[in-house]
DNA sequence: CACGGATCCTGATGGC
DNA sequence: TGCCATCAGGATCCGT
């Protein structure tokens, strides 16, 4: 489910909510992709500072320690004072004075993990190999296309790793190659700088589009408000095959790439 | 080392 | 309450 966008949303939607939060119980419910890593009594009575995003991990400052959490394919968390009972979905539940913090995850990918510091080797396990942050400052088009250059595997699946730049996922690696004119099978060093500016600029666009409208709702995204986002009705290319393209009117091409759907129009994209 | 493929898990969907 | 194959927003691990 939820790439960059779909993360950012889920994260402002309890930030301010759950901040100075005192920490009363936790549960687990089935395994997650990993263990929590502490026992959950040691949480107790720990606060809850922030919530920061890294990636498409949310980083829950605690008063001593913090919790990396990931929502994998099928993640959604909720908070709130009036959740219902845990359902067999509902895999972590954090009650606090201030609410309860509950990660819902069908698919169980996601997962919740406690380090004692973000620069210690379990949050660095997770943490270290990530790209840099395609909303922030340090996202350079020169840059970008140095790392590029270097990389002769497709760029959609360049895009995918999250080295030469976070968050970007299945869905809006489609659509931000859409917007630049890349064809995804293009070899990333083929790329030239004049067209890495372009797709850095898509990048920036379709990602913060994503935020502004609250995420996409393609299958079963909704924030912990419960709110549905609605990125669907503006995608370009993403689950369109067959149909016309909304710039030329070619039919949208699907292809897989690396096990994955990747859809382009093959008029408006450029090898 | 960079790359491609298999893999974790559950649910929805569509063909038969 | 039909059965089976396929697909779904992620990311790691393991061969080559």
């Amino acid at each position: 489910m939820p790439e960059l966008p779909e993360v950012e949303v889920t994260r402002l939607s309890f930030a301010s909510r759950i901040a100075g939060a005192r920490i009363e119980s936790v549960a687990v419910g089935k395994p997650l992709r990993w263990a929590l890593g502490c026992d959950v009594q040691q949480l107790q009575g720990r606060h809850v500072l922030a919530v920061r995003r890294r990636g498409k991990y949310l980083l829950i400052d605690l008063s001593s320690g913090l919790l990396l959490m990931h929502l994998g394919m099928s993640g959604s968390v909720s908070f709130g004072t009036d959740l219902p009972a845990a359902g067999k979905h509902d895999h972590f539940d954090m009650v606090t004075n201030l609410g309860t913090l509950r990660l819902h995850d069908p698919r169980r990918f996601g997962a919740v993990v406690f380090a004692g510091a973000e620069d210690d080797a379990v949050a660095q396990k997770l943490l270290g190999r990530l790209g840099v942050e395609p909303l922030s400052e340090g996202f350079d088009a020169l840059v970008f296309h140095g790392v590029l250059k270097n990389r002769k595997t497709a760029i959609k699946q360049v895009l995918l790793a999250g080295e030469a730049v976070v968050g970007v996922g299945n869905i809006y690696a489609s659509e931000a190659l859409f917007l630049a004119g890349i064809r995804p099978t293009t070899k990333a060093m083929q790329i030239s700088k004049p067209r890495a500016a372009l797709l850095h600029r898509a990048i920036q666009q379709v990602l913060t589009n994503a935020v502004a409208k609250g995420g996409s709702t393609l299958r079963d995204f909704s924030n912990a408000h419960g709110e549905a986002g609605h990125f669907q009705l503006d995608a370009m290319v993403y689950d369109r095959a067959g149909l016309p393209c909304r710039v030329c009117a070619a039919p949208i091409k699907s292809i897989r790439q690396g096990q994955r759907s990747t859809f382009y129009c093959a008029a408006c994209q450029k090898p």
